[in-house]
DNA sequence: GCCGTTTTCGGCCCGACTGTTTTCAGTCG
């Protein structure tokens, strides 16, 4: 079951209290929104959190929902839930998977017009819709039965269910808009915010803040974007459109004055801001994307922020990055002055995670670009190391004597390399298959002559949790084998990542002097977050690698130091930030 | 149902927008 099944059953539960009772289960139904919304937005599975028994570890998951979820798990229903279903058509709830429709909404008209059947009940309902039945119900109309049409309609057709973009991609579409909405004389500052400015793996649509003393203006220019399909909401402050692609833009405008509140507001995330509310109220504060209200003799004063730090130090607070916004501490860690130094993309020394061309006749895929092309790449970056790290040739199609062969031209080339580039330090690595037995691809006797090799898993991914573990821990095992590469395997949007035991692995890398990869792949960006903060809790070291297979690509980096930073990781926790010679003791190790 | 600068009891974010309404309910983020 995955995540989003499991967040959709949550709310299902949310709704039907709010049928049963909405007065009587107010809190009931705040908690268990709450609860699905961590469970989307979480990077690990809840299968795994609850054979795991970390379950608590989510923000709003406490020792009720904690056992609903653990019996979900274990046979696939929960007593208590069927108890508050029951006496709500299921119909029902396939109505509230239509942007618009709440609980109230939907149950109203599957109601009045017994809409029964699950399977039928959006095209019975816009048939209804069609032939005007719906305008005369009490709190309906025109508009709102024309727009129960469109939404169906939308729906339909698949629009708003696309799935969600990889980073570099809803950062080329939010780019457009904001070069966009600059055009406009009245636009002062304009941010891509929402979870685009967290860096969360994926992004589902993009948010905009603009600074203007003229929103009418921005709201007008904003809501004529030529690419738009249609405009969703306009109002005098916050606007929404679809665009032909299915994503929605949500643009909320500020006065330069007071755009530290909006900055803050609008970038989220929910659960983050939630709980920052309710510590301000503590203290007597009331925030919101206006400002900061203080309680004071004869009612509320309001204090416009202009910047960010100012809304948090306001507050006793010290700010917080963006990635870590997120509920899982940070507002303690701020107020105890405990918060950690993320690593940033200057941190970074070197790559070594690269395909270059060189005709290794690899069993995956070679690299486009020239060992050359990649170094003249990397000292543009200002690396101080770069490290090649080809597939291994592959061995169905070689002899061992040709394997070794092809190596030792390889090696022959990169020390030609190292004595003509003085600039940049050369590093020579080799990314090595582990077979399902978890053997390494290639024979022992060629690997010594690396300096290092990176192992990963390139094929058998259908095994049980124990198997895979054992197979990498033997892999890694290899003297030479300093890097796990890319280590869950996930590709996002494609398939989750094999199951693995990373208590296991933790205790391995940590005494046997291996270290974990960040792959920046944009489908990749493997490790997740969430585990990225468990191997810094563990004190297991971590590179950052962007595993390009063209020049262009290193420039991928930045999404991996985002995952870092999401993992609340330091600079002492990634290895790629050392000096050469402090990365080549630790090579040697 | 969750959770903690003080609180293991007693609180629980805040506002924009829309449509159907003469003052508000529903939905969304």
């Amino acid at each position: 079951m995955t995540n989003h099944k499991i967040a959709q059953i949550l709310r299902n539960v949310a709704s039907a209290y709010t049928i049963k009772n909405q007065t009587k289960f107010r809190f009931q139904i705040i908690a268990y929104q709450r609860a699905a919304d961590a469970i989307e937005n979480s990077t690990a599975e809840i299968k795994d959190l609850t054979k795991e028994g970390k379950l608590e570890t989510l923000p709003g998951v406490g020792p009720s929902i904690k056992s609903h979820l653990e019996e979900l798990i274990k046979t696939g229903g929960v007593k208590h839930f069927n108890w508050v279903f029951k006496d709500i058509p299921k119909s029902f709830f396939f109505l509230l998977e239509i942007p618009g429709f709440g609980p109230k909404t939907a149950y109203k008209l599957v109601k009045e017009f017994n809409l029964k059947n699950p399977d039928t009940v959006i095209s019975d309902l816009k048939k209804i819709a069609e032939q005007g039945k719906i305008a005369a119900l009490e709190g309906f109309g025109d508009k709102s039965q024309a727009e129960i049409v469109t939404a169906i309609k939308d729906y339909e057709s698949g629009k708003g269910k696309t799935s969600r973009m990889t980073l570099p991609y809803a950062y080329e579409l939010a780019q457009k808009l904001v070069d966009y909405l600059k055009k406009s004389k009245d636009a002062i500052e304009v941010y891509p915010l929402g979870s685009l400015r967290r860096m969360v793996s994926t992004i589902g649509d993009i948010d905009i803040a603009v600074s203007t003393k003229n929103p009418k203006e921005i709201i007008k220019h904003f809501v004529s974007y030529p690419y738009k399909e249609r405009i969703l909401e306009q109002g005098e402050a916050t606007a929404s459109i679809l665009l032909s692609s299915g994503r929605q833009v949500d643009l909320m405008t500020q006065t330069p004055e007071s755009f530290g509140s909006l900055l803050q507001h609008f970038t989220g995330s929910k659960n983050h801001n939630v709980h920052l509310r309710e510590f301000a109220l503590k203290k007597n504060f009331s925030l919101s994307e206006h400002g900061i209200k203080r309680k004071a003799k004869g009612g509320w004063k309001t204090e416009e922020i202009a910047t960010e730090e100012k809304f948090y130090n306001i507050l006793g607070l010290k700010w917080i990055p963006p990635e870590i916004r997120e509920d899982t501490g940070e507002i303690e860690a701020s107020h105890r002055n405990k918060l950690p130094t993320l690593i940033e993309l200057n941190d970074v020394k070197g790559d070594l995670h690269i395909h270059s061309n060189f005709p290794i006749e690899p069993s995956h895929d070679l690299g486009n670009n020239s060992m050359e092309e990649m170094i003249k790449k990397a000292v543009e970056l200002r690396y101080d190391y770069i490290g090649f790290s080809e597939h291994n040739p592959s061995v169905s199609k070689h002899t061992d004597d040709q394997i070794r062969s092809i190596l030792e031209r390889r090696k022959e080339k990169i020390e030609q390399i190292k004595s003509s580039n003085k600039n940049i330090r050369v590093i020579n690595l080799l990314e090595v298959d582990i077979l399902s037995n978890g053997n390494l691809s290639i024979s022992d006797n060629v690997l010594d002559s690396f300096d290092g090799i990176l192992v990963s898993i390139h094929s058998a991914f259908n095994t049980n949790k124990q198997t895979m573990t054992k197979r990498i821990l033997s892999g890694l095992s290899h003297p030479k084998a300093k890097i796990l590469a890319h280590p869950t395997g996930r590709l996002l949007g494609n398939r989750f990542g094999y199951e693995l035991d990373f208590e296991k692995i933790f205790d391995f890398c940590k005494t046997k002097n291996k270290a974990l990869e960040i792959n920046c792949w944009p489908t990749r960006l493997d490790l997740p977050d969430i585990i990225v903060r468990e191997a810094v809790k563990n004190g297991v070291k971590m590179f950052i690698n962007t595993d390009s297979h063209a020049a262009w690509q290193m420039d991928l980096m930045r999404y991996g130091v985002a995952v870092a930073r999401r993992g609340w990781a330091e600079k002492k926790d990634i290895l790629n930030t050392l000096s050469y010679d402090d990365l080549f003791r630790w090579f040697s190790k």
